[in-house]
RNA sequence: GAGCCGCUAGCUCAGCUGGUAGAGCAACGGACUUUUAAUCCGUAGGUCGUGGGUUCGAUCCCCGCGCGGCUCACCA
């Protein structure tokens, strides 16, 4: 709850108000920027925690430090702060012989979230932790609100997610999230262009938003008084670069989807997909384990994840079962079940879902696999053979029409990537975008099909598979992270009020 | 969109079957030159998310609303 400007609260911020002006008045800048930093506290920890305090009475250099006052135990004529910088805390002490007057005046001053400049000499306290001395000591920023209780911290959710700057500041596991997330794209980034592939941006705004089902967010361009929507991925252009002669291209960036908000849902999330030509979905299925395995080696060095309640093992090689052939052994159902939509609509409805035998056979074994099967997914799992119905993009398979050369991976039930073999075939591209068109015209929606991307494939696209993969999610699994939120430094909130 | 749960001091939380609120930390004043949840003495801080209703009386019971969490639905 962030009500600001309660009467309670203003008597601590006129506190702080008033430490600010005396600050002013006596001739100091509260907000200097002259300050030059010499070391970081981890470069400290890591130069001298291992020498005898004998040793670091003889070091007689000066260091420079900068960061936020994280505590504070002031004594009468001494006192010990925490700071707080990128890389971690560093004790100081402060005290009046050494300091001066005027300086030690400025710390019996700070407020825990005060920044300040020290600078002094390293020593080792009676309880053995490494601190600085402090010689001089600068404000650098007057904070002008009280930070959270420094033992419990800041555990609302709702602020966390509302203030993330103070969960970041209060909450070091927090921070470590972010740090991971950023790791796990440079990983993926690395290991892409290790292989050949380029990165590439293509358009947020489009003017006809493709390559997925999801209603699209509306926007607008002036100048041309075009309606523009942000983009629900980035296929169409991708596969445009291909047709471009781009053999291998990958993008990470964001997709945005007005729909449910959720534990697993974010209206923008972070989408990798990669496109590779002459490759097929199985050349993918490799592919990906190997790039997945890759992140869990330089994470977490070992194949088991601990994931909530449950440890996830990664060890390739993974579980590939076909759609049918998962539906069969996950939900017990019998083979020709899965070949006749009154028998596959009745099993829907057995298991308590409702369906009709109106749907295509292809949306309702869909339906069966998402119901029966799905949630049962834990150990990572390719699941291919996807009914042709429900893969719009995907090439046919060569053999079965009704099915697409297609995988998706499910990791701990969730979906976590999903590839095929890219259809290049015109013709057959513009019946399913028809078919597609009627379908959600049913719906009330009208889509407009992209001419564009259909002329680009008329020049020919070179035959290819295609992937994308929810980085988002994929950062949850490796961080143990239960909500999407938690991995989205600036989760969608309504406001306040 | 539905169901359940939550919202009390800056933060973290108590508050019984209804009698207009407490603690710790933070803050403020004082003591203290190796502390680390520093310690000791003292002080102050609240429209109990919000709007109604019931009642002599509501933080507490009832209804609406807001925001959040979880589950479900939606989302190939």
């Amino acid at each position: 709850m962030g009500r600001q400007n309660m009467k309670e609260t203003s008597t601590l911020l006129e506190v702080r108000r008033k430490k600010l002006e005396e600050c002013t008045r006596e001739g100091s800048n509260p907000f200097p920027n002259d300050f030059t930093v010499s070391h970081t506290t981890e470069q400290l920890r890591k130069r001298f925690e291992q020498l005898e305090p004998g040793e670091l009475e003889q070091i007689e250099e000066e260091f420079s430090l900068a960061g936020r006052v994280m505590s504070l135990r002031n004594f009468g004529k001494a006192a010990f702060i925490h700071i707080q910088d990128r890389t971690g805390t560093m004790q100081a002490y402060l005290q009046k012989d050494v300091l001066g007057d005027d300086d030690f005046t400025l710390a019996k001053k700070l407020d825990v979230g005060d920044f300040v400049g020290i600078q002094g000499r390293v020593f080792v306290t009676r309880t053995q932790e490494l601190t600085i001395k402090v010689g001089q000591l600068q404000l650098l920023v007057k904070s002008l609100r009280p930070l959270p209780e420094k033992w419990h911290g800041l555990s609302n959710i709702e602020t966390r997610y509302r203030q993330r700057y103070l969960d970041l500041l209060m909450n070091p596991e927090v921070k470590e999230v972010f740090y991971r997330r950023t790791k796990i794209i440079h990983l993926i980034r690395t290991f892409l262009q290790e292989k050949g592939f380029l990165e590439v941006e293509t358009p947020m705004m489009q003017g006809i938003p493709g390559g997925a089902a999801a209603r699209p967010f509306k926007t607008h361009h002036n100048t041309y008084k075009l309606d523009l929507y942000l983009r629900i991925s980035p296929e169409l252009y991708l596969k445009r670069l291909l047709v471009g002669g781009f053999e291998r291209v990958f993008e990470i960036n964001r997709n945005f989807r007005n729909e449910g908000v959720s534990t697993q849902h974010n209206p923008e999330f972070t989408m990798l997909e990669f496109y590779q030509a002459y490759a097929t979905y199985e050349d993918f299925i490799d592919l990906t384990e190997e790039m997945i395995c890759h992140i869990a080696q330089h994470v977490f060095g070992s194949f088991t994840i601990p994931y909530l309640d449950k440890e996830i093992d990664f060890t390739p090689p993974w579980q590939r079962l076909s759609m049918k052939e998962a539906i069969i052994h996950y939900g017990k159902i019998e083979p020709p079940v899965l070949e006749s939509p009154e028998l596959a609509s009745q099993a829907l409805k057995e298991c308590g879902f409702p369906s009709s035998p109106q749907d295509s056979l292809g949306h309702l074994l869909n339906e069966l696999f998402e119901q029966v099967v799905q949630h049962r997914l834990i150990k990572p799992t390719f699941i291919t053979s996807y009914p042709t119905a429900v893969s719009p993009l995907a090439r046919r398979n060569d053999s079965n029409p009704e099915e697409v050369d297609r995988f998706e991976l499910f990791i701990n039930g969730q979906e976590i990537a999903n590839a095929f073999s890219e259809l290049n075939d015109p013709i057959d591209q513009r019946e399913r975008f028809e078919k597609q068109r009627a379908s959600h015209e049913d719906d009330g929606e009208v889509t407009t099909l992209d001419e564009d991307f259909l002329q680009a494939l008329e020049y020919g696209m070179p035959p290819a598979a295609g992937e994308g993969i929810g980085i988002d999610r994929l950062v949850m699994l490796f961080c143990n992270a239960a909500s999407i939120r938690d991995v989205i430094l600036f989760p969608l909130l309504k406001p306040e009020r």
